[in-house]
DNA sequence: TTGTATGCGTTATCAG
DNA sequence: CTGATAACGCATACAA
């Protein structure tokens, strides 16, 4: 392996100490003009570029954030979310020379322990959590340790959140903790903000961390809470609501994800708070749960379809789940969007393909990664934890969606 | 932060000194075998993981390797491909305590921009490439950095490869180099393996590297090239095709991927080297190129079934186009499988929610991540480049296919 | 077998 | 404004 240039190697060349070079290179003031731009010059020359290991040795940081994919294997179907979400949070990463560390496991657990991982290791500053859950341990194993975190989609307390659009500004939410990051003073945070007692070393699965002694555990959590990038939801719910409403449908059904995830719980308490709202019980309007997959999808769309007084429309939660209710549709003869309409919740190339073409819930992923990964800059370069909400999502008529058989 | 523990700690528990602590954390001799297992408890005890900073800096590797994807931000659609790569690269990866260092990217430039980078950064031990090209310029520039690489997929010159299966073992095929990575001696590499004489930075898109001086570049490019692992492009090519003959297709089309893609122009060499064989000229099979998006595949398929004599059955390099092109033909009112056959290179759940089920070439995407990393670990560990070739991938006949309308 | 000293590349704290 | 010098945490050659 080639040897690389170091900062001894710009000093002997120009001529100047090596904590000259250094400030020169950091943009640091005690050094002339002169000298500034000569250093600089060279270290072009030389294709110099900081050694990551030394900057993160030297105190500074690490110069990479992490992000975790929970997912159980076989789910790791056409997911073009997450390649999406990194392909905007890179963006902005990369902008900043910030690599990004990326590990896929199996489940929550796994995910934990990644975190602890990198932690003890040194290895991020920060890292971006996707598929927040309700009662997730995530936040506090993350504000515990005192890893900044930026929480994508939630979480939200179910039943908290109001219907309707929230004003999209960003709200401070959690109580502030003034000073820079990692300087807090230890065991002075603002009482009450503490979570619930439980210490974050005691959901380690196997014995490799038992009973951090003083040096490592604060007895205090940290109380600062990751910050929250919020998709609107609920928002978006009502659109998809309003659009079948407003094309006739009375009996609609939400083919919905995982129970477990925050976003899944905040679009079903819309389904339910609008359609009390216009007094449609749950016998015309409800949600069903499913666990995202082609093949609970389908399942679950034949049972519906075989009720005495099948809906008009279904609300699928992905594309993927979306389309195998089509193929379903289509295989029980039954025509869309003429007799049942379908609604597709994130667009992809996939909903563009079928026949008839989906109409779908537009988001734009990137931008919300890229969103993401601006608050995670944010926070690392000493900013308060916000929660930041994305732009509501739009929906995109296409040929699956008609009015109903008979307007009812 | 909370502090965490390192080796002072543990001597200073233990009562021992920080390079016995060192010893016995490393499996090195020179321990005691009751201090060693003293040590070990006490950090244990102490939660204590090695700082990634630190061993990177004392010249050990830096415990990760890196994955760049060059995908223009419009083409990030549906690929389950990546990311059941990428998981399985991981089991054998984080077995062995290693990163992954992900980044996302729009073209080779950039993506050699980003290798240049985590080298000089000292960033990565190693880095696994994809969708190796004809005239790829990164085996030469990973070379010229020392950097070392697996390249998933290939390359291979076209035309040199036997049409048929070949023997599933491993290959030397590189000139061998004695000696642990990293000890070359310098400028006594084998004469005659050093590819044509560009220096990597040569291809540099601005001017961040201008002429590397002695201290850089190495004058004679390593001799060391990646490993490779090889998908059996041309074996699954011919099942494929045997599949449909034995089904009485003699009109195939064949919609291939971008052309620059090594295993494009293997698929296409295979279906070429096929078709002669059988006296079948390219008005009969033939291979036609698009970028696989859904549009071109969509856009190609049409033109194709307006044919004067289409093709009875199309064989597609991607689940998605093979989607579009059904969409097509329904639209079209072309019954799919009894008037048009059709195969999707690659199975998905894509391909088991529509209607008919798409016939795949079924392969196992993860196998092949752990066959890459367990190469890159083996060349990280001084092993010599190799290259290895994957399971053969097995055609799962689904619904799409059938004999032609008339047997011919 | 154990302890001591040194280096890795950078930043930061002091003197000049 | 500049130039030594000490961390940072770990590995290791060498001395005890």
């Amino acid at each position: 392996m080639a040897r690389r240039p170091t900062i001894k190697d710009i000093a002997r060349r120009s001529g100047v100490s090596e904590s000259a070079v250094s400030f020169a290179l950091n943009d640091r003031p005690g050094v002339s003009e002169d000298t500034r731009a000569r250093v600089r010059r060279i270290a072009e020359e030389l294709g110099w570029q900081p050694n990551s290991a030394a900057r993160a040795l030297s105190g500074e940081r690490s110069g990479a954030v992490g992000l975790v994919l929970a997912r159980p294997a076989r789910t790791l179907g056409a997911e073009s979310f997450f390649l999406r979400l990194v392909s905007g949070v890179q963006e902005v990463l990369s902008a900043g020379r910030i690599a990004l560390l990326f590990q896929v496991v199996e489940d929550v657990d796994a995910e934990c322990a990644v975190y602890r991982r990198w932690w003890a290791e040194r290895r991020v500053d920060g890292v971006i959590v996707v598929d927040p859950r309700i009662d997730d341990p995530r936040p506090e194993l993350l504000a515990g340790l005192g890893l900044p975190a930026v929480m994508v989609g939630g979480p939200d307390v179910p039943g908290t959140e109001p219907p309707g659009t929230e004003p999209a500004g960003t709200e401070p939410a959690r109580p502030e903790l003034t000073g820079p990051a990692g300087t807090e003073p230890p065991g002075t945070g603002p009482a009450g903000t503490e979570p619930p007692g439980t210490e974050p070393p005691g959901t380690e699965p196997a014995g490799t961390e038992p009973a951090r002694p003083e040096l490592t555990g604060p007895a205090v959590p940290s109380a600062r809470l990751p910050s929250t990038i919020r998709a609107d939801d609920a928002g978006a719910m009502i659109q998809v609501l309003e659009h079948l409403h407003g094309l006739g449908h009375r009996r609609i059904t939400h083919l919905a994800g995982l129970p477990g995830l925050a976003h899944t719980a905040r679009r079903m308490a819309s389904l339910r708070t609008w359609s009390e709202g216009r007094g449609l019980g749950p016998d015309r309007v409800r949600s069903v749960v499913t666990d995202y997959s082609d093949t609970e999808g389908a399942a679950a769309t034949r049972r519906i379809l075989a009720e005495p007084a099948p809906p008009t429309a279904l609300v699928f939660d992905n594309d993927v789940m979306a389309l195998a209710g089509l193929a379903v549709a289509t295989e029980l003869g039954i025509p869309v969007p003429a007799r049942l309409s379908i609604v597709a919740w994130d667009d992809s190339a996939l909903c563009r393909v079928t026949h008839p073409r989906l109409t779908a819930l537009v988001r734009d992923t990137a931008a919300f990664g890229r969103l993401a990964a601006e608050e995670l800059m944010a926070v690392l370069a000493g900013g308060v934890p916000r929660t930041r909400q994305s732009e509501l999502p739009r929906l995109e008529p296409r040929e699956s969606t008609a009015p109903p058989p008979t307007a009812y």
